[in-house]
RNA sequence: GGAGAGAUGGCAGAGUGGUCGAAUGCACCGGUCUUGAAAACCGGCAUGGGUUUAUAGCCCAUCUAGGGUUCAAAUCCCUAUCUCUCCGCCA
């Protein structure tokens, strides 16, 4: 969410800077808006104010024994005329927050400008795609041959976009996952949560789930009362984020990091006949993830150190990628500066999204009030809250299969895997 | 599933209808004292919002959340959520 006051003071020149990532705001309906919503808000405090002083003076004139019939009678109108203003303003409010929840953040000034991933920058390109002396397989056929993916099976317990998956390849899905929290726990310093997969809407609202990308996400229908509203998470992001909801945390404590392994649930609405075929694009997959909250100062170098982290397990299993940073039209909603990780697919031919590591500074925080007490002032301020897939287990599985697949259809299990793979080093 | 108790500021803990945004203690910040520290003493110390050039002032809201009663609610009523205790069941 952007800061209410900026909003309305720099109106126009916040227009401006969405439209950069292709959002039109509706000055004009957001001014008038907020032009009753002045007037409103202060009649309807004012009212309230005059209320507030009459009922104190009957308190006082009752407390001297005085008759106080004469004074009730005044006060009950204002009551009546204090009750429709407020139902009004409540209204009015509603639609206000409505309309500014929906807007994105504003873009960083160093976010190239563009409409789609066409125009993403690449910042780097890490290792060198291996040059394959045989017919490749992409890692469908790989793992079907192994009896290590079953997408018929899926379908049967649960229907299109999920997976089974068995032996090595179950096996090495589950120590990918080990691996990575490993890594960042005990090299980069990121604390390992357990966390809910079901949350309330109020979680959602705070990482900007909600209330717009209500049909991205799996709702719950239960049937008792118990778990009503929750709903599945998207990503970690949303659990390790609203950690912090409504808290105010010692500057000291700064930066804190977060790392938490969990399935992610995406209805995936809106991408049917993309990536049908494979895991590329599954309404569950796991994913490791990451998360820091920092002071506002830190987070330009927080963003960077954060893709580090998640490059070095791209580099630790010695796959190609290349990192991207997102051009204004293909970010996501919150983030104001995205670097986007693209492993090689030998498959595709092409580098494919595996993660994607995001500064979304206030914007988060201030919907859910995630603050620190500044040490100077005293005083409360927003944090600055980044996130980053470290990454998704299930893509990082596709990459290491297809890139390190063998004429014989085994796969060579990169070095650092081994020890989570019972020391396996090929599997087939 | 059944029975009961509770939820107040960073924490602990008063407050049962009227200057209560809320006593007191701890913690924290500043000061006095001290060679320095501790102790003692003095002072300060919630958050959100509105108005405004202003984190000057003024105003509104907030005692888990949402409704209700009342001129007036931390305080009374209803509902929800959460916590705790006991019984049952259970990984």
């Amino acid at each position: 969410m952007l800061d209410a006051k900026y909003l309305r003071n720099e109106l126009e020149e916040t227009a401006q800077r969405l439209e950069a990532r292709g959002f039109a705001l509706d000055t004009a309906q957001l001014a008038a808006l907020e032009e009753r919503r002045k007037t409103l808000q202060v009649s309807t405090q004012e009212l309230q104010a005059q209320r507030n002083t009459r009922s104190k003076s009957i308190g006082q004139a009752k407390a001297r024994g005085e008759d106080i019939a004469p004074l009730l009678a005044h006060v009950g109108e204002l009551g009546e005329q204090l009750e429709a203003a407020k139902a009004e303003l409540a209204i009015l409010l509603n639609d206000i927050e409505l309309i500014v929840m929906g807007i994105p953040n504003l873009p960083d000034s160093d976010v190239p400008q563009g409409k789609d991933e066409d125009d993403n920058v690449e910042v780097l390109r890490w290792g060198q795609p291996r040059q394959f002396d045989f017919v490749i397989k992409d890692h469908t056929d790989i793992g079907e041959a192994m009896g290590g993916i079953d997408f018929g099976a899926a379908v049967k317990l649960s229907g299109s976009r999920f997976v089974v998956l068995k032996k090595h390849i179950a096996r090495m899905h589950r120590g990918l996952a080990q691996f990575m929290l490993d890594l960042h726990t005990e090299e980069h310093g990121y604390t390992e949560a357990y966390v809910p997969y079901l949350v309330n809407a109020d979680s959602l609202r705070g990482t900007g789930q909600l209330p717009k990308f209500s049909e991205d996400l799996f709702h719950t229908n239960p049937a008792n009362e118990e778990g009503v509203g929750l709903m599945l998470i998207p990503t970690a992001e949303v659990p390790l984020t609203n950690l912090m909801r409504d808290e105010i945390v010692d500057e000291a404590e700064l930066p804190i990091k977060y790392t938490a392994h969990t399935p992610c649930f995406r209805s995936e609405a809106g991408s049917y006949g993309r990536d049908i075929k494979g895991l590329i694009r599954q309404h569950q997959f796991d994913k490791v993830e990451l998360v820091t909250l920092v002071k506002p100062q830190d987070s330009n170098d927080a963003l960077e150190e954060l893709t580090g982290c998640a490059e070095k397990v791209l580099q630790l299993l010695e796959l190609p990628y290349r990192k991207m940073l997102l051009c204004t039209g293909d970010m996501g909603f919150t983030a104001a500066k995205t670097y986007d990780l693209e492993v090689w697919l030998p498959s595709q031919d092409c580098y494919r999204e595996i993660s994607s590591c995001s500064n979304t500074r206030d914007f988060q925080a201030r919907r859910m009030q995630a603050r620190f007490r500044n040490k100077e002032t005293n005083k409360p301020e927003l944090l600055h809250t980044l996130n980053g897939s470290g990454l998704a287990v299930g893509r990082t599985l596709v990459a290491i299969l297809e890139n390190n697949q063998q004429s014989d259809g085994s796969v060579i299990v990169p070095e650092v895997l081994r020890p989570y793979m019972g020391g396996l080093a090929i599997i087939s």
